[in-house]
DNA sequence: TTAAACAAAAGTGTATACAATTTTTGTCCA
DNA sequence: TGGACAAAAATTGTATACACTTTTGTTTAA
């Protein structure tokens, strides 16, 4: 149960369609698919085993979810986000999560306590597994279970957006020794939520969110599928 | 320049689905369609002069945005928020308007300030010609228009979506007069952004969400189209 | 040799056709 | 009269077919 098979529609409605959504969604989270790689319709179709007709349903869904680009008549491409589009999520996060934060405090149980915690163990799992993309997702996956917890089914589905958004930008732009450490932050967060601090707590989140974002190399050169901008940087 | 038109995918792109979208959406907005009222594909392809295939895209763009519900093998129906989900859409965008006011604050310039001052005029007129549907439109719009100046795209994304879902609700709940109070409320949020004062701003902010929320009303017995909850109200 | 022009191939956009499911209608029987 | 069952109609889900656009490859002329 991740932000991969989270349908908006809420309901475990596993549709051919919904499958083949959470199937490209994987891939490209996972960075199988490169940012910029074509997504061809009859291709995709072969290796589901449907029509092109699905696969077209599919392609719909993941533009709208920011993964792909669709440019009429020329086809679908895995979406590479900008780095302005990058810090752009990050600082709406920072606004989201900051007042999430707060909220969760307002209503905190101890058995929500103990589901963070759960979840904070199998990230520390993914992470000495060294398995980066089941520890990409476990890590925003974090910021999702805390939305769900405050009860309001409409801030866990916009963030779950976001956060996905977040992944392709992640899995883009993370060095390799920042997941450790935005999983030490998570024990720090959930420590204060224990501890009723609100304001270390939100101090904690805004902090984290900064490093999560600091620690992205945005500057270095990406392998890129745009010609123009592969040669204007060598 | 609305929320009607205002594609997730940026750009413009008049396409016939997009078309329909709009066309879908104005008329659930404005209470053409009833909640609950069912879109049958292929009457829409006729009445829009295409083949349901395109009807059948709009349709799972519509429901991503929860205008409309989509019920396996039984169709697409208008969607009818419930109370619930109406009070924490009002909670999300309490959290996140509070912050967006705060960012606008940050950056402001003559410039924007008088953007949000000429939507308030449209707004004005909107309200004295007690256009319904206009002005539920443009009084939404100014959130979003506020959104759009603090240069956030992926913000202005956001909130467009919540934004829209509470058109429904509040069509589906507003009071008369309830408009008109909204219209001087966004004109008292603006002279607190023109003295820069962000406590005041967001104060106010606060409390008009607060006021559009509590002006719905709630208890009231809605049109149904459920034939058992309209007959046992009776 | 290069570049423009044209032809073939591949791929997307939309419509139509068919299968599967649901809803409606009609009939029979208690 | 009313409920149960069955056939028919309507509607959705998926696949296929065809038109049109973009891309690729080849030829031809400067």
């Amino acid at each position: 149960m991740t932000i991969l098979n989270r349908s908006p529609n809420m309901a475990n409605e596993s549709s051919s369609t919904d499958l083949i959504v959470q199937a490209l969604t994987k891939a490209i989270v996972e960075h199988r698919l490169q940012p910029g790689a074509k997504l061809a319709e009859q291709k995709l179709a072969d290796h589901f085993g449907v029509s092109r007709t699905l696969v077209r349903q599919a392609l719909l869904q993941l533009s709208q979810h920011q993964l792909i680009r669709l440019e009429p008549a020329r086809g679908a491409f895995v979406a590479a986000p900008s780095v302005t589009e990058a810090k752009q999520v990050f600082a709406v996060r920072r606004m989201v999560e900051a007042e999430m934060t707060r909220l969760f405090l307002q209503q905190v149980t101890p058995s929500r306590l103990k589901a963070l915690r759960e979840h904070v163990a199998r990230e520390k799992k993914a992470v000495a597994l060294k398995d980066v993309a089941g520890r990409t997702e476990l890590l925003g996956d974090f910021h999702v279970r805390m939305a769900e917890l405050t009860g309001n089914d409409v801030l866990a589905q916009m963030l779950g957006q976001l956060i996905s958004r977040c992944s392709l930008i992640t899995l883009m732009y993370q060095s390799a020794h920042a997941a450790q450490h935005s999983h030490e932050e998570h024990e720090g967060i959930i420590e204060a939520l224990a501890a009723k601090d609100e304001a270390r707590a939100v101090t904690l989140m805004l902090s984290h969110l900064e490093n999560v974002e600091a620690g992205l190399l945005f500057d270095r050169s990406l392998p890129s599928s745009d010609i123009a901008s592969a040669l204007t940087t060598a």
